[in-house]
DNA sequence: TATTGTTATACTCTATAACTATA
DNA sequence: TATAGTTATAGAGTATAACAATA
């Protein structure tokens, strides 16, 4: 892991031992996680659109007319948090937002035109940065890997 | 996914569409990490220990005498980002912090009794709460997962 | 009564820049 | 010059509670 000089003897220390940490899936998810998010932010620069907005973007094309708790529900964004986000992609015109028909409290969700242009272009680059932070694995190790990760979360 | 109305057509819509999402690794990270995430607060109640003050817990136990740097270096928290959180350990006694002996800048971090007995209160707790998570998998698949998310972050 | 969208608020994690004292 | 620890600050994700309008 990392080379480190014992800081109490003095003493060479080869690396920082982490047997308990090491063996715990939640602790590995995390760091992984961290990992990929650190790229992704490197991916997108320029681009405004952080995980949570690309998450959304793409849901909306998938689900044209999808209302917010519904995007939040599928997202795990929770409705209030959901809100700003919203506002921000409204502002930036990157969707559109129409009252619901059957249900006078609800919106209905939809992409504009630039909203997508800017998801192709976003969902390129995530494509080469998946593919940058995947290279190690093999095409059945990735697919191992979001099998496992499906189960987790369902 | 999700049971939805369509808020556009008022049609009823079985599911939530998400192919993209569904097909990117870092996606599904970010909703397991979060899902482990949530029951291991669930799991710590009562504790005060967070993810990341478990890890340096675990990691000093391991590694006495480590110093600051060395320690957020393991554990992926910048050196700025771990004041904060040596001193909430230095407050509540479960952490121990001497003199380097031969670097005046640093310092050497050690569990007190008080840490080593919380850290293996929370160990405990946390075994179960992995257990907990990863009921779904075989005991290979669980070596699987971890050896898989281990080469995502070397 | 329950649900949709909203406001307000707080906590945690992470990132960057710049400082001091030592090495 | 580089490193250890520190301060200050900001961005982003998530959590809870409560409200008005509508179902």
């Amino acid at each position: 892991m990392n080379q480190i000089p014992d800081a109490e003897t003095g003493n060479p220390v080869s690396e920082v031992r982490n047997e308990l940490l090491e063996h715990l899936v939640g602790y590995a998810l995390s760091r992984a996680s961290n990992v990929f998010l650190t790229d992704f932010r490197r991916a997108m620069e320029g681009t405004s659109i952080r995980p949570a907005t690309f998450a959304m973007l793409a849901t909306i094309e998938e689900n044209p007319g999808i209302n917010q708790t519904s995007l939040g529900r599928a997202l795990g964004i929770q409705r209030a948090n959901l809100v700003p986000l919203v506002n921000e992609l409204l502002e930036r015109a990157l969707i559109e937002r129409h009252p619901a028909a059957n249900d006078k409290r609800a919106f209905a969700l939809g992409l504009s035109d630039a909203g997508r242009e800017l998801l192709a272009e976003c969902t390129g680059r995530i494509r080469a940065h998946e593919e940058h932070m995947l290279a190690r694995l093999s095409v059945s190790e990735r697919t191992q890997l979001l099998g496992l990760l499906a189960k987790l979360s369902r």
